[in-house]
DNA sequence: CGGCACGTTGAAGGATCTCAAGCTGAGTGG
DNA sequence: CCACTCAGCTTGAGATCCTTCAACGTGCCG
């Protein structure tokens, strides 16, 4: 078993993480404590009570969920930016798991009110992350709801470029196959085929497992569209 | 095609309709104006500029969006006391069509800033709700990566009971097989021959169409949970 | 009565899942 | 340096489930 390795320190003189330059406290409270989780580690587990909620600084996250008839979902990626653990209910519905070494923000949940009330730029960045975050998982819903693997997986490849990818267009999926069978509601050996079919068709390159590049991004989009 | 019937009038003395009795205003102006929309009605349209957010007070409501190959998908059902059209985009990425005749409270999103600042009761309960419409899109797309018919739509009517069954357990779908047929992600003659397998099996019964009971909710819920 | 929208049912075909086996690369220890 | 192991990835073959196409039923409304 993995075991959770948090580091955590209160965040007193740090550069700009949050977006203020100053760590975010009120009448000498201190709101923000950095948090380093190491690759595997669990950030929170489900159904554990939702104490903290997280923002990404580095690194990127799973959010898992384990099915009762044992079979694992992947509901979201985060990237860094992403808000983490900000569900309505007491306890947490998934798991957060780090697929890379992590820097987050930690915030308790229950100063969410106290912020929100005594800071005024907090609560509109905190709205617009939520908003964002709720946009994706829309986004993520209409992969799911296409019918064909392809799809789904030519889609994803698409999105994790635009949220990933460099100048010259490479990019590199933290992620393994089996995450992104279970992020796509796929086995994994139905990505696998997937991803070797579109490596034949020269749609995209992978010279070195999950290190990739979209060869033709455009004609890729108008063949989704055209479909 | 249905034309958007919608009458809008600013709420001068209204009864509760949002969190405080009174409607939201600040120095002098008005925020929020009850709209009302006739069954059908589209509240706003896929790619038009996000203008307006609303709060929906009565009815019911789809967000669709048209897929490139002519499908149609939609991402939410909407009851009272959700938020609609709070996508993070300048643009809506989804059109909003009334199920029912529906009453709704409408705000400027160019106001969302404002109001946040001025009223941080506004702020807490915007944000709860946006959370909360970010857990129901991680519930959904649970039930989206399960690979069953069978299990999507068993779910599907577990949690529309739970959103909306009376005291002795009945309630009333207010969308029609095509609906959920593209909310779920399958061919709509798949949701009807479910249904009639879920009536032959005793596990809910329907004496006219879209009235429904659940006959042993834990007996499902157990089953799902064991399958 | 006819038209229409919606729902149901049947049959055939196809895409994905499952099970099973082989492959690759990294890490380990002799 | 090589053999071994292990986890993750790839590939193959058959079975299953869903989709598609098509026909029919039902209720509503002019």
């Amino acid at each position: 078993m993995l075991q959770t390795a948090i580091q955590a320190r209160h965040v007193q003189a740090t550069p700009a993480l949050w977006s203020a330059g100053q760590p975010r406290s009120s009448r000498g409270r201190i709101f923000e404590t950095k948090v380093t989780v190491e690759a595997g580690a669990t950030i929170f587990e489900e159904g554990a009570p939702a104490e903290y909620f997280y923002k990404l600084v580095t690194g990127s996250i799973r959010l898992v969920k384990i099915l009762s008839d044992g079979h694992r979902q992947i509901c979201d990626f985060h990237l860094p930016g992403d808000l983490v653990g900000f569900a309505n209910a007491d306890d947490h519905d998934f798991s957060a798991e780090a697929i890379q070494p992590c820097v987050l923000i930690r915030y308790r949940r229950k100063d969410v009110d106290t912020l929100i009330k005594s800071d005024a730029g907090f609560a509109c960045e905190l709205q617009t992350l939520t908003a964002k975050g709720l946009s994706s998982a829309y986004a993520h819903m209409v992969r799911l709801c296409h019918r064909s693997a392809y799809d789904r997986l030519a889609r994803f490849l698409l999105s994790m470029a635009d949220r990933t990818q460099s100048a010259d267009g490479w990019f590199e999926l933290p992620m393994s196959r089996c995450d992104i069978a279970d992020y796509l509601g796929l086995a994994h050996e139905t990505v696998s085929r997937v991803f070797t079919q579109l490596k034949k068709a020269g749609v995209i390159i992978e010279p070195t497992l999950n290190r990739i590049k979209l060869i033709d991004q455009d004609a890729l989009e108008d063949q989704l569209e055209a479909a």
